[in-house]
DNA sequence: TATGAATATATCGTGCACGATAAAAAAAGT
DNA sequence: ACTTTTTTTATCGTGCACGATATATTCATA
C-alpha cells in the first residue's frame, strides 16, 4: 500500500509544529531577562495594547482556552505583573489590569522582537517571504478556528 | 515611545505558534481513533518510515529534546506501540523498534492526512500558498535550529 | 416570575516540552 | 594504559495546553 502522505517530509504539520518550538525557543534568553516565559509575554502585549481585558477575551486574543490562561494569569499576578479582579457589572468576568510592573516592562521589551528578527536578516529568508507566510498563516488560522 | 514591534499583529511568531496548537486540535479527534496524541503520531510517522531508531535519531528527525522523547517512547511501549531496547554495540544508546500492533496502526492512519487536508480544500487557501508556506517554514527551521 | 439555556471562570487530570543536572559508556588525547 | 572529553539517555522541576467537568452568574423564554 502506498503511503507517502504519512511521510514526515510530505506534512505541512510538522514544520509548522517545529517552527513554532524553535522561535519560542529562540525568544526564551530574551525574555529571561525580563522575568518573562513566552506565552506571559504573549498575554502582555496583548494588555500593552488594551488593558482591561477580560480572561476570555484575553483567550480569544490568543486563541487559547480559557483554562490555560486562568493558571498563566495567577502566576503572573503572583509575579506582581498584573491583578485580576472580579468584574461587578458581571460577576462572571474576571478583569485583568496591569500592575505599575507590569506595564514598565513594556520599555524593556520594546527591543525583543528586533534582536530576534535580526537572527532572520542577511539570510536568504526576504522580507517577503515572511509577509507572505504570515498571510498564509492568518488564512489556515480562519478556517482552523 | 513606539512600540509597533510589539503588537500581536505585526508578530511573524504568534501566527506559527497559534496555527501550530489548531492543527494539533484539527488532528485529535482523528487521531483519537486511533488511540494517538499528535506527538505520538510523529513519532510513529518516523519509525514508519526508518525503524530501529535510537532516541537521538528520533528527537532529531523531530527537532524535540531527548528528554521529551524518552518519557514519549515510554508511554508508547506501555501502549504495546513499539520496544525499547538497549544497544550491544553501544550501550548509550536505546533503540526503539515497532511492535506488530505498532506496524498495523499504519495501516489505519494512512487516512488521517488526508482527512486533514479536506479541510482546507475548497478553501482560499491554494495549493500553491501551502507549498510556499512550507518552503518558507523549513527556511525558518534551519535558521532557527 | 420561574425555568431553561448560555456564558464565564475554575478545577482536575493528563500529556507534552524544555532547562538543568546526573550517570554511564564510548571516543579522544596524552 | 590512563585520563579527559564527548555522547547518550534518564531524572527532576516547572510551565504550559487541552479535554472534561463543575459552579456561579446572566440572559432568554414561557
Amino acid at each position: 500500500m502506498e503511503y507517502d502522505q504519512l511521510k514526515l517530509d510530505q506534512q505541512i504539520c510538522f514544520p509548522v509544529y517545529a517552527a513554532s518550538r524553535l522561535i519560542t525557543k529562540a525568544y526564551q534568553p530574551l525574555l529571561e531577562n525580563l522575568g518573562l516565559t513566552y506565552p506571559q509575554y504573549l498575554v502582555l502585549m496583548v494588555l500593552w495594547e488594551t488593558d482591561s481585558l477580560s480572561v476570555n477575551g484575553i483567550a480569544e486574543r490568543l486563541i487559547l482556552n480559557t483554562n490555560t490562561i486562568t493558571p498563566l494569569l495567577k502566576r503572573m499576578e503572583a509575579h506582581g505583573l498584573l491583578e485580576r479582579q472580579r468584574s461587578s457589572e458581571d460577576e462572571r468576568r474576571v478583569i485583568i489590569k496591569l500592575t505599575d510592573k507590569g506595564t514598565e516592562l513594556r520599555h524593556k521589551a520594546a527591543e525583543v522582537p528586533i534582536r530576534l528578527m535580526e537572527g532572520f536578516s542577511g539570510s536568504d529568508l526576504s522580507q517577503n517571504e515572511i509577509t507572505a507566510l504570515k498571510e498564509t498563516l492568518l488564512k489556515m488560522i480562519e478556517l482552523l478556528k
